[in-house]
DNA sequence: GCGACAG
DNA sequence: ATCTTGTCGC
């Protein structure tokens, strides 16, 4: 990794530029899952290091099943825009450790609800080919209505005159959720299995079952 | 030039 | 994300 914000601006250029390659093969549809295996991933940050985590869980039941962790060095700076390029490598090595390949995943940043359209969840969708949903806990781009105070209201979420994802409520009177699409699945089927992965809380099982297991090896590691 | 800005 | 304790509210 190189020294200043400034002296990364070759690596940054670099990324753009896959991720126009990467943005050109997403793939949106209608999905639906009548029975199989969610995983949500996650990451935490610990001396120069990332520490990726995977849950797998099964669906619709949510029971957990399995769950991997991935450490690597951190060889890229964050950069709204870029998290991938962070995240993605361990992300990726985690959900290779996953006995069972699961039917889809959730991550926890954007889908396409990026500038260039490949965020976190997009990215990794086109990278492992599968079905994958973005759930942020707040958002990098577009406009939007305050969604209703209750669990399952929402706002769709707009960019350059597109919809690119929902500000949703998962829990009442609490921070909504911006969910995308990541590859492979369409805006309502992302609501909808974000929607029938909530329990009582705000993050939706899969992913926040990842962040535990994710603060939780922080410390070990 | 001035903000905004996933984790 | 990370650095960090108690505290207000459902």
């Amino acid at each position: 990794m190189e020294k200043s914000k400034t002296g990364y601006s070759g690596m940054i250029s670099r990324a753009k530029e896959l991720q126009y390659t990467l943005a050109a093969r997403v793939v949106i549809r209608p999905f639906s899952l009548r029975r199989g295996y969610v995983a949500g991933v996650d990451a935490a940050f610990k001396s120069g290091k990332v520490i990726a985590s995977a849950c797998l869980l099964a669906y619709p039941g949510l029971e957990r099943v399995e769950e991997s962790v991935a450490v690597m060095d951190i060889d890229f700076p964050y950069v709204p825009g870029y998290l991938s390029f962070r995240e993605a490598p361990a992300i990726t090595e985690a959900i290779g450790k996953l006995k069972t390949r699961p039917d889809m995943i959730i991550a926890d940043g954007q889908g396409i609800a990026h500038p260039r359209r490949i965020g976190l969840a997009s990215h990794l969708g086109v990278l492992l080919n599968l079905p994958t949903i973005g759930a942020a806990k707040s958002r990098l781009i577009g406009t939007s209505e305050e969604p209703g105070p209750f669990k399952g209201d929402m706002a769709y979420l707009y960019h350059d005159g597109d919809v690119i994802g929902a500000v949703l409520r998962t829990r009442d009177n609490t921070k909504p959720l911006y969910v995308s699409p990541g590859h492979l699945t369409d805006l309502e089927s992302a609501v909808a299995i974000v929607m029938s992965c909530v329990t009582r809380y705000r993050l939706p099982e899969p992913t926040r079952c990842a962040h535990n297991q994710s603060a939780l090896n922080k410390l070990l590691v």
